[in-house]
DNA sequence: CTCAGTGCAAACGCTTTGCACAACT
DNA sequence: AGTTGTGCAAAGCGTTTGCACTGAG
C-alpha cells in the first residue's frame, strides 16, 4: 500500500460523485502533485481487484469508479453526465429469469437508469420552444 | 437512402450477433469493397436516430449495434465477449421504483446480464486446476 | 448545377504499456 | 541487492471529423 495508492483510495472513498479516472487524478494531484495518470489507472485497477473500489460499467464514454462497497444501482443524467446512486433493493430475481431464458452461466447483471437530473430539467425548462429535436435525441438514450 | 446505407441496414438486420462497427464494416465490405469505416459510423448513427437499428450501451470496450426492433435485454459472455438476446419481459416497473428513489426524471434503463456462454463454460472445464485466479477475476465482472 | 453523402486520412479521447528511475525491505 | 511501484511518454484502440471528391437528382 504505497502513498499513492492510499491517497487514491481515500480520495475515492471521500468522493460520492462516482468520479472518472481523470477526476480522481485531478483531486489527488492536490496532495501528490507529481502523481501520473498511469499510476491512477494502475492503482484503480488494483483496488478494484481487491474489491476496495468498484469499477462501474455504465454507458457513456468514460469509465467511472465508486468507493462505496456493496451492490447498488446508478442513474446517469443524459444532460450533464453526472451519476448518482439509486437506493433500491438489488434485483437478484431477474438473474433467475435470465437463467431460464438463456443457456449462459449467468454471474451478474448491470442495471443503469438514465434520465435528467433536477438541474438539467430546470435548464431545459429555460430553452423551451427551441432545440426540441436535439433535446429529444439526447433524451432518447439507448435501449439495452 | 444511399447504396451504402442500404447495404449496412440489410447487413445488420440479417446479422443476429449484435456486431460492432468494425464487424459490420468487414461484412459490408464484401459487397462494397470501397466503403470506409467513417461511412459505417456515420450511417449507423443515422439509422439509430431513425430508430431502424439500436445502438447498444453495454459494458465492454466497443459499441455494438442491433438490427432488431423492440426493447429487449442482452447477456454478454465474460470469456469471449459475444452478446446474445435474453427473451424476458421488459421490466417497466423497475423505473417506477427508481423514480421513487431519486429526483431524476427517469426516461429509461439499461439492463445487461453477464456470464459465460456454453462454449466458454466448456473450455473452462478443460483448464480446471490451473489459472483459477485469472478465471475468477474474469468472471467477477463489475457491479453496477 | 447542386448538394447530401462518400472515401480517406488525420485527429481525438480515454486507457494501457514500455522503460528507466525511485522507494521500499 | 532485489523487488515492487512510479513518472513519463509513447503507443493503442475505437470513434469522430475535416476536406476534397462523387454521384444522384
Amino acid at each position: 500500500m504505497t502513498r499513492q495508492r492510499k491517497a487514491l483510495l481515500e480520495a475515492i472513498q471521500r468522493e460520492d460523485s462516482h468520479p472518472t479516472a481523470d477526476g480522481i487524478y485531478r483531486i489527488v494531484r492536490r496532495r501528490l502533485p507529481r502523481i501520473s495518470l498511469g499510476t491512477v489507472y494502475r492503482n484503480l485497477d488494483l483496488l478494484a481487484e481487491q474489491g476496495l473500489v468498484q469499477k462501474l460499467e455504465l454507458g457513456g464514454a468514460q469509465r467511472r469508479f465508486d468507493g462505496k462497497q456493496g451492490r447498488h444501482y446508478h442513474v446517469r443524467c443524459l444532460g450533464c453526465g453526472r451519476v448518482d446512486d439509486v437506493r433500491m433493493r438489488p434485483l437478484s430475481e431477474v438473474e433467475m429469469a435470465a437463467r431460464r431464458a438463456t443457456d449462459y452461466a449467468i454471474t451478474g447483471h448491470h442495471l443503469e437508469f438514465v434520465g435528467l437530473c433536477s438541474e438539467c430539467r430546470e435548464a431545459e425548462r429555460g430553452v423551451k420552444g427551441e432545440g426540441e429535436k436535439a433535446r429529444a435525441r439526447r433524451r432518447r438514450g439507448c435501449m439495452t
